[in-house]
DNA sequence: AATTTATTCAACCGCTGAAAT
DNA sequence: AATTTCAGCGGTTGAATAAAT
């Protein structure tokens, strides 16, 4: 079944002249990032006498460059970066790994399998088709928005309900300070709980917990280590990858995830916005964002 | 509910050019 | 200078999954 093109036929995991085939395990994963943490990326066919692993350093690299380097952005394709996609398509053609370098963390291999199934098919197919493709996605969009809006609608309660609890607290400090200085008859300083006291007033998101219930606060205060993901669970069992974020790593992925966060809704309402694990704790970000913007105006 | 069709994406291949011997 | 080794690129495949019938 699996002739991978040319050459003699082997099926998934076989071993052919010596070396392993088909998709990765758990248990491989580790040995090469092992042997990348020890050794450093490179050296490819040290791989398998280094390290035990019975893979051909042409599917060690590969693994590493487009599943386990752990710089790699996961989720969708933002819109942003389909725009990009598809200005330098139409500027250098196929050239995949120079499109990728104008994407940080996405690989040519992703890229390229993203042109093909989204631009390639629509330009060949009759026009009923890429109508239906579209309507397809309005609908996704639609829903999407409108879980948006619902989650939007959730956190202005929240940030009502705070204010009201806010407005209680210093009200009854107010009387608790008034009690106490009687005497002091003209205590201008005393503020009625006008807005400004209270638009100043930042609620705190909950800590969020990720794929691995690694907690993640992302608040501004957060450390480098709160921000660490370490071991996933995927769809296929495993994504091992060591992510490591510092504070304003995670500031600059803030845009993007944002985008990512609107894009990749998720209809589950799994608790990831429906973007891979890998992404979860940035998403984190967004939703941070999303929540900062609805304080902003008071402040 | 079952079947068919379409889509996605990880992993393969052959080829090429650069670096090492 | 010739040969071998290695890394990287782009094209292709097919298993898994989602959507349509």
């Amino acid at each position: 079944m699996s002739s991978w093109g040319g050459g003699h036929v082997a099926g998934w995991g076989v071993v052919e002249e010596g070396w392993r085939k088909g998709p990765w395990t758990s248990e491989e994963d580790r040995l090469l990032m092992e042997y990348v943490r020890l050794h450093g990326e490179g050296r490819w066919n040290s791989v398998a006498r280094l390290s035990g692993l019975k893979r051909n350093g042409k599917s060690c690299r590969l693994r590493w460059v487009n599943y386990l380097r752990p710089d790699l952005k996961r989720g969708q394709i933002t819109p942003h970066e389909e725009s990009i996609i598809l200005e330098l398509h139409a500027k250098w053609g196929n050239r995949w790994s120079t499109i990728a370098r104008s994407l940080p963390g996405r690989t040519d291999n992703e890229i390229k399998n993203y042109w093909r199934t989204h631009f390639k098919k629509k330009a060949k197919s009759p026009a009923s088709n890429v109508e239906k493709t579209k309507n397809r996605l309005l609908k996704r969009q639609q829903f999407q928005q409108q879980r948006q809006m619902e989650m939007m609608q959730q956190q202005q309660q929240l940030f009502r309900f705070n204010q009201l609890h806010m407005k209680k607290i210093i009200s009854l400090l107010e009387d608790d300070n008034n009690n106490n200085n009687m005497d002091s008859s003209n205590s201008n300083s005393s503020s009625s709980s006008s807005d400004s006291n209270y638009a100043v007033y930042v609620p705190q998101m909950a800590p969020q917990t990720t794929a691995t219930g690694t907690t993640s606060a992302y608040a501004p205060n957060a450390t480098e280590e709160q921000l660490q993901v370490h071991h996933y669970q995927t769809n296929n069992g495993y994504w091992p990858a060591v992510h490591q974020m510092t504070v304003p790593e995670a500031a600059m992925y803030e845009d993007n995830a944002l985008w990512d966060g609107l894009w990749n809704f998720d209809a589950e309402g799994n608790g990831n916005f429906g973007v891979s694990p890998a992404m979860a704790t940035v998403t984190c970000g967004a939703r941070k964002a999303c929540f900062h913007n609805l304080v902003t105006p008071f402040c």
